[in-house]
DNA sequence: ATCCCGAGGG
DNA sequence: CCCTCTGGAT
């Protein structure tokens, strides 16, 4: 079987697998979606969804969280690591939406890039999920890892990537498409252990050995 | 010690 | 391409 086909069959089992498949970082709100999307970097999701009932509440807007006195902001998200760099993405995009937008998130992929601390990973994802659109696949880890391990595509930096799974995937899909990868990723090929015993597209994946 | 639903800077 | 940023779980 050719990599196109592969990779469509790929798509085919995962829908039946996942047919529920939702993201916990999901959100009808896009700012909350944003928000929880930059919280994620480099933390699982369980932390981040501690945090952020309560960080919801506290901020119930951009312009809260533009506003956000200096330190107080990095202690509440302290949990999800990396919390400087957060803080000042959180805070320096939520300023953007307020001086620019109005206070909504922009809906747009050029738009979402002129917002610090938000790349074409964040973007996508705030596109896919809050807006329904498909502008893009989201690659983060899993769907780094997973493109590699399933043979999608050789390539490294997350641009090269994007563009070879774009290339083999119907654009319908593309938001769809990364999520089931992510949640696949996360239930049985994660990165410690890939559970290969228990995974219904096994026959699917090359399993060059590849780690 | 290694990994987690990244982005920015060199 | 590389490096740094961070806490928490395993």
């Amino acid at each position: 079987m050719d990599l196109p086909s592969r990779t469509l069959a790929i798509l085919a089992n995962l829908k039946k697998e996942y047919p529920e498949a939702k993201c916990s970082l999901e959100h009808g709100n896009p700012l909350q979606l944003l928000v929880s999307t930059i919280l994620s970097a480099q933390c699982t999701d369980e932390r981040v969804n501690k945090v952020t009932p309560g960080l919801f509440r506290k901020y119930p807007d951009a312009g809260a969280f533009a506003g956000a006195r200096a330190g107080e902001l990095e202690a509440d998200i302290r949990s999800t690591g990396f919390f400087n760099n957060k803080a000042k993405s959180i805070r320096g995009a939520c300023r953007l939406i307020v001086e620019k937008h109005g206070g909504q998130v922009p809906d747009t992929m050029e738009e979402l890039l002129e917002l610090p601390g938000v790349a074409r990973k964040t973007a996508n994802v705030v596109l896919g999920n809050a807006f329904g659109k498909n502008e893009g696949v989201v690659v983060d880890t899993h769907v780094t890892r997973l493109s590699r391990r399933m043979g999608l595509t050789r390539q490294k930096s997350p641009e090269k990537i994007e563009k070879a799974l774009v290339k083999l995937v119907p654009r319908a899909d593309w938001a769809l498409f990364s999520h089931l990868l992510i949640h696949h990723g996360r239930a049985v090929c994660d990165a410690r252990s890939p559970r290969c015993d228990e995974c219904r597209i096994a026959a699917l994946c090359p399993k060059t050995g590849v780690k």
